[in-house]
DNA sequence: GTGAAAGCGCTAACAC
DNA sequence: GTGTTAGCGCTTTCAC
């Protein structure tokens, strides 16, 4: 079995103290640039790797960061996790990651185990069944850096990162009425959801902007966010048998756009009415029928997320002023609104 | 600042030594119940964790296992990491993900930094490029226990896990064949990847079964994987500019399904030929153009090689017999190739 | 049945 | 400049 070399082997075979080979290694300025060179020589020699876990318990800093996402096998995530993978690696951090599935449940067990296993920080995107806070507030009071990002919680004062979704739907909204759509149908998220709030308020306020009213008839909040294929169904049937009918679409999230797609292709309605829908899918472009989108910065929305956590783990000081950083979103495929 | 509850806490506050705490934790036949009952009550009345970095460095165990795929963003290992993290949760080890993107040098410092992490294993699926293995091959000589899934290595002994690749294909192209076509194109992956060559020996086989000749001129391998999405148009346009023109074509991968599809559609292809390709994507039955397909049970094989995994980290005995496992592919949409 | 003590590999105060 | 020592939190001989 394998036995890898310490420091202490390094000291013996040269007849050195261990902390000198320490310091070596860590490039101290107190030793001697002649030493350091036998020590770093003899090291890679015999392909010496520090243990990290000694140095985590030592030093009180595991440089491993937990991530909780609700899956990586969506898209959005999964580009969220690349994004946070590249500066990670970068700085020498790990990312544990951990999916709630959207359930309350897990997301409890799943946080308090990472952080029982001494991650330097936390990356939450807050599960969609999510409504007690407490085993979130707990860590952060205790100290423990927290950084939310998409899913953010408004309640805890941290750094935060997501798109700007109200804009985001402002501007999709905007667009279709100035394309001459007047009603609106809007599939909306679960209503618990930062993300689900500020996109109804991107709604309401470009209808506002046009002077038209705000038909509450016109929203349907799905609280399976999409997993649920016979929500959305139900969802669409009654939203479409409103009369007069709503003549454009928008979709609050991913999974809800494809639910969406499902059920009118089912129905074979699926070219009867425009839609645009939250996608970050990798193959938006080869999905039929063809729709509008908004696409967030995934990629960029991690990386900014995971600079934020390291910057809060590696303050020396306490940091009390916090930001909340909101993303563009990009609308794509706009010309198939025109008619 | 938070400061954790330890051993010597407890044992302080109920004058006892630390060792009685730690033997009472771990539920020790020796301590007796009276006490046990003290102990362990006052853990959970203080909100006692263990400090898993404490442990690691004591048993030289770090529950945590390293995940070396190509792209966290890609449907197939989202998939298979999902799997991975379902058993890798119930039984208490963390999962360290790492991305290769298909380059052999990222790849190399991936896998040496998690080895170099003290993960307890390593789950590996070969980058695309890599030809030499030896920073493989050198951690399993020091004994490092490794499992392979999807791209396996065949020069290691351990176990492994993949789709039986060469049947998938066989049996997709005997299908192409009993339904009349008879030139099939195939557009392979790279070719030192264990699962292209696989999947190039089911087509072969499938000929020669149906006693056609091999045409080399069929199969154009893609470097890149579908990365190059150029690439992968020469390959479709020389294809297609063959004499007799090939009546169906093969994919043997999510990427460069996606990839041709894309090709085929910017040339208004895309109902000219049938196609049956690899596709682990979530909403490839929201595609277009619709195509037969071969889905890997991702989830599944994720599941079998952390196992895989887990049993030979947790072996107390040296394990010398090793079982390669393939696993079944299912097609889908295969009413598409009626004609 | 319980405690004392050593040690996993590393670092950092404190000596000299 | 370099060595000595203590200790991070935990487990496990070895005593008693």
């Amino acid at each position: 079995m394998f036995k890898a070399a310490t420091i202490k082997d390094i000291a013996q075979a040269l007849s050195v103290s261990p902390s000198t080979v320490s310091r070596a290694l860590r490039n101290s300025y107190e030793i001697s640039e002649e030493k350091k060179k036998m020590i770093l020589d003899y090291a890679a020699k015999i392909n010496y790797h520090s243990n990290p876990i000694a140095v985590s318990l030592r030093n009180k800093r595991s440089y491993s960061i937990g991530v909780m996402v609700t899956e990586v096998a969506n898209s959005f995530f999964s580009q969220t996790i690349d994004g946070i993978e590249s500066i990670a690696y970068e700085k020498g951090y790990n990312i544990i990651i951990s999916q709630s599935h959207d359930s309350y449940e897990r997301e409890v067990i799943n946080i308090e185990h990472l952080a029982s296993r001494s991650v330097d920080g936390l990356l939450i995107s807050m599960s969609a069944q999510t409504t007690d806070y407490n085993h979130i507030e707990m860590l952060h009071k205790q100290g423990l850096p927290i950084v939310f990002f998409d899913r953010i919680l408004n309640s805890i004062d941290t750094y935060k990162v997501t798109t700007d979704n109200s804009k985001a739907a402002f501007d999709a909204i905007s667009l279709l009425l100035s394309k001459g759509y007047k009603r609106i149908a809007h599939i909306a998220n679960a209503p618990h959801l930062s993300i689900t709030l500020d996109r109804l308020k991107g709604y309401t306020e470009a209808l506002r902007g046009a002077d038209l009213p705000f038909d509450k008839d016109l929203v349907e909040f799905c609280f399976s966010g999409g997993k649920d294929l016979m929500e959305v169904d139900l969802a669409i049937e009654r939203l479409l048998s409103l009369r007069p009918a709503p003549d454009a679409i928008f979709i609050s999230s991913d999974l809800l756009s494809n639910a969406s797609l499902r059920t009118l292709k089912a129905k074979r309605l699926e070219s009867s009415i425009p839609i645009i829908g939250f996608s970050n899918s990798d193959v938006v472009d080869l999905m039929s029928p063809e729709f509008s989108y908004v696409r967030q910065r995934a990629f960029e929305m991690g990386q900014i997320a995971i600079k934020m956590l390291i910057k809060l783990i590696e303050s020396k000081y306490p940091i009390y002023e916090f930001e909340t950083k909101l993303l563009d979103a990009d609308l794509c495929n706009l010309e198939l609104l025109n008619r």
